[in-house]
DNA sequence: TACTAAGCTCTTTTT
DNA sequence: GAGCTTAGTA
């Protein structure tokens, strides 16, 4: 009787949160068995189905336990888990969820003996990749000018990415004789030397994570029958941006019971440089002909004109799925676009609408983002807002995990771990300073090739090597400090252990004695990473054990956006890359100029450019209420001033949906060229070889980067040029009290209210003529 | 071996 | 601007 009650209950429950759907939403939701694919336009209620149908399966009495939902980011998953929560309570906690690289690392720590890896293996990022190619190239005697690290390895990880081996692609004529058109012929051989180094080292590289779990999946039916009957149903979210490696995976785990269900946009593929492929989409109709097809084409986001502009935008583009996105929702504002002179003047004018705006119309700062194509060009618009007192926060670009400290104290615990990752060891060998120079390091390296074993089986036996000479002592304590450590690992916490490593090894002691302002915020960000780690050993929702290696493995595979709090009132800052599966209610695109956005190294082909138009979709879909375009006439990059013309982009948005504004300069000396497209027109000119507006100080010594007030001038200019001004300082806040010389070397007095007097060198500044 | 200044190069997006 | 290499000094 009890369990009749709990069914009526339930479905009672179901219902209330089906009739809040639309019908093709619906009927994705309720179409639980089979192969389904869910073909989902920008705002059509995704994230919603998504849950739903998870919610949907469990309360149908699918036990969580047995459903997979892969997603992309750690952020998604995350999202979904708490949504799911609000609807079915603490069973989501069984679910099977998580990014494609988290999910597999789980299932590969619990199979990695059979692939020959310890369970503890390390996960490489792509610095530490880069690293190691790097080690490689010069072992090869190869040139790294013409071998590329970066190069080198998105070829290797495209060929992963498509399920080629090193031993397969030297039998590639194709690949094989691309390479040596290009003058690399050696790809393969680095291949394959790369691939038995990570091997070595116990470490995986992103691409691994994916690759050796399908590996595992063919190689072992054992395995791959343990992991079909455990998962029932399988979703996939963001098809669009899987591999072809994925996919496989995906089609094997799932091939049993052939209960998947893929969510997708094909508008949205935005990553096909990782090898992410369309052919998914089409191949996957291909191979389950009996699909079920729903497609969600109502916006419920945006305003009309920004699902109206944003549509007559994509349909540029020939490679696409038909499908017809449309809204009810009103009409809206019309899609600003700024013209402005230079990219500090773009990021001004851009705060101060924000500023206004959030006067206007009493909005939070949390209702604003703004979105670039590249990284770099945030620095203009952070001191923008800056200048503006407008709390701002960037995600992506240099991440925590990134940072120089976090990196080495992180290092420390990876071969505590796992003494064989070598580019650990590498790291932390000599740092701090022990007297292990550059000589001994490169003799353990070439003794480990030559065994072919790792640094850390060198370092055991080094006694024994009489050719390491007066160095032996030094190698020998350094094993020692590591073999202590190690010999702690079961008896003390994660916590305990890391507190222990980073005292014992004076990493803590350095960084504590240095009181710049650099090194005060590096001791404090080895205090955060400690924070975390006792957050992690303290943490009792999660039911993986809490081990060092397993908090390792989880912050490899963290990204910057995953540290989103969520309640903070700030304006965000962030790639369209990064922006993809949010949204907000005021959204500037900026730098909207061509070579830019669209990049210069995707205007040759085709299917590049697309990509950019597709990824210029994604930003305009970002916006609920407002959408905002801005360009500059002309903009610093790289040291370089370049001069642009707008987007071409701009120029494809149906011109009914568009307000055109130009920006009435408030700097007179850029007052006077409303049209000025060449050089010639401007009233700049550029001193020292590229007009870099910087100075250049020893970086170490560097007030904390960033943290800059833009607005102050020299005091003493009477020895630049008449009519010349330093236009732009990039620290501060501080006063410039004498400028000695002229041009490149210049040198300027400065005095900081935190650091006292300095003198600095002016490399290049950028200056203006004035009269 | 350790440290620093100077010089050169490259310049997209990320799990 | 940032990362990296090189040369030179202590």
């Amino acid at each position: 009787m009890a369990f009749r009650n709990y069914l009526c209950k339930v479905s009672e429950k179901a219902i209330n949160y089906l009739e809040l759907l639309n019908e093709p939403q619906r009927g994705a939701v309720m179409q639980t068995e089979g192969p389904v694919m869910i073909i989902a336009g920008a705002g059509s209620g995704k994230t919603r189905v998504l849950t739903y149908r998870i919610a949907y399966l469990i309360e149908k009495g699918v036990d969580p336990f047995n459903i997979l939902a892969l997603t992309f980011t750690n952020k998604a998953a995350r999202e979904m888990r708490k949504r799911i929560e609000q609807v079915v309570g603490n069973e989501a906690h069984a679910l099977w969820m998580g990014t494609f690289h988290s999910i597999f690392a789980k299932i590969l720590r619990i199979e990695a003996d059979k692939l020959g890896y310890p369970s503890n293996f390390t996960i490489y990022d792509s610095d530490d990749a880069k690293s190691l190619i790097k080690t490689i190239l010069k072992e090869m005697g190869l040139d790294d000018k013409v071998y590329k690290p970066g190069m080198v390895l998105s070829r290797i990880s495209s060929a992963k990415n498509n399920l080629i081996t090193a031993a397969q692609y030297a039998s590639l004529s194709d690949l094989t004789e691309a390479d040596s058109g290009s003058g690399k012929p050696k790809i393969h051989d680095i291949y394959r030397i790369y691939t038995e180094r990570c091997f070595r080292a116990g470490a995986m590289d992103f691409d691994d994570l994916l690759v050796k779990t399908h590996e595992l999946l063919s190689r072992f039916p054992d395995v791959l029958n343990k992991y079909q009957h455990k998962f029932h149903y399988v979703m996939v979210d963001e098809f669009q941006d899987t591999n072809h490696c994925q996919y496989s995976i995906i089609k094997k785990l799932s091939a049993m019971r052939e209960n998947i269900c893929v969510v997708g946009d094909d508008a949205q593929s935005i990553y096909a440089f990782r090898g992410a492929t369309i052919r998914n989409i089409l191949n996957y109709e291909k191979d389950y002909p009996d699909l079920k097809v729903f497609k969600l084409e109502q916006n419920y986001r945006s305003t009309s004109n920004i699902v109206e502009a944003a549509g007559s935008i994509i349909r540029n583009n020939k490679d696409q799925l038909k499908k017809q996105v449309w809204t009810d929702n009103p009409d809206g504002d019309k899609i600003r676009v700024i013209r402005t002179a230079t990219d500090n003047e773009e990021g001004k004018v851009v705060a101060e609408n924000i500023f206004e705006e959030k006067m206007r119309n009493q909005l939070n700062n949390d209702a604003f983002a703004i979105l670039y194509r590249t990284n770099a060009q945030s620095r203009s618009i952070e001191e923008a807002l800056r200048k503006m007192n407008i709390p701002y926060r960037i995600y992506g670009g240099m991440s925590f995990y990134q940072r120089k400290e976090i990196k080495d104290m992180v290092a420390y615990l990876r071969l505590t771990i796992n003494p064989s990752d070598e580019e650990a060891l590498k790291r932390i060998i000599n740092y701090p300073t022990r007297g292990i120079g550059k000589t001994s390091i490169d003799k353990l390296i070439l003794a480990a090739s030559q065994n072919e074993c790792s640094i850390w089986t060198v370092l055991e036996n080094i006694e024994k090597i009489p050719a390491f000479g007066s160095a032996i002592k030094k190698l020998a304590d350094f094993r020692n400090m590591m073999l202590s450590f190690r010999s702690m690992l079961e008896s003390h916490s994660a916590y305990d252990l890391a507190m222990h490593i980073a005292r014992q090894s004076t990493l803590l002691k350095i960084l504590h004695d240095d009181k710049t302002v650099e090194g005060i915020s590096r001791y404090e960000n080895i205090v955060e990473l400690m924070n975390g780690i006792k957050e992690f050993t303290e943490d009792d929702t999660r039911d993986e054990a809490k081990t060092l290696d397993v908090y390792l493995q989880d912050i490899a595979l963290l990204t910057d956006a995953d540290n989103e709090k969520g309640d903070d009132d700030v304006v965000r800052l962030m790639t369209i890359h990064a922006a993809k599966g949010l949204e907000f209610p005021n959204v500037f695109v900026v730098g909207m100029e061509e070579n830019l956005f669209p990049s210069q190294m995707s205007i040759s082909s085709r299917q590049d450019l697309e990509e950019e138009r597709r990824l210029f979709y994604v930003a305009a879909t970002r916006a609920e209420k407002k959408l905002t375009l801005s360009y500059a006439m002309s903009r610093f990059r790289f040291g370089n001033l370049t001069y642009a013309e707008p987007s071409r982009f701009i120029q494809e948005i149906d011109p009914r949906y568009l307000q055109v504004e130009k920006v009435k300069s408030n700097k007179p000396e850029f007052g006077g060229f409303p049209a000025a497209k060449k050089k010639q027109d401007f009233n700049f000119t550029p001193v020292g070889k590229s007009a870099t507006p910087s100075l250049l100080f020893n970086k170490k010594e560097s007030p904390i980067n960033r943290k800059v007030d833009p607005n102050f001038e020299p005091d003493d200019t009477s020895l630049l040029k008449e009519g010349m001004r330093v236009e732009h300082q990039r620290f501060g806040p501080g006063i410039v009290t004498l400028i000695e010389g002229s041009g490149e070397g210049r040198k300027a007095t400065v005095e900081f209210e935190e650091v006292g007097i300095k003198q600095l060198i002016l490399k290049y500044a950028k200056v203006r003529i004035i009269s």
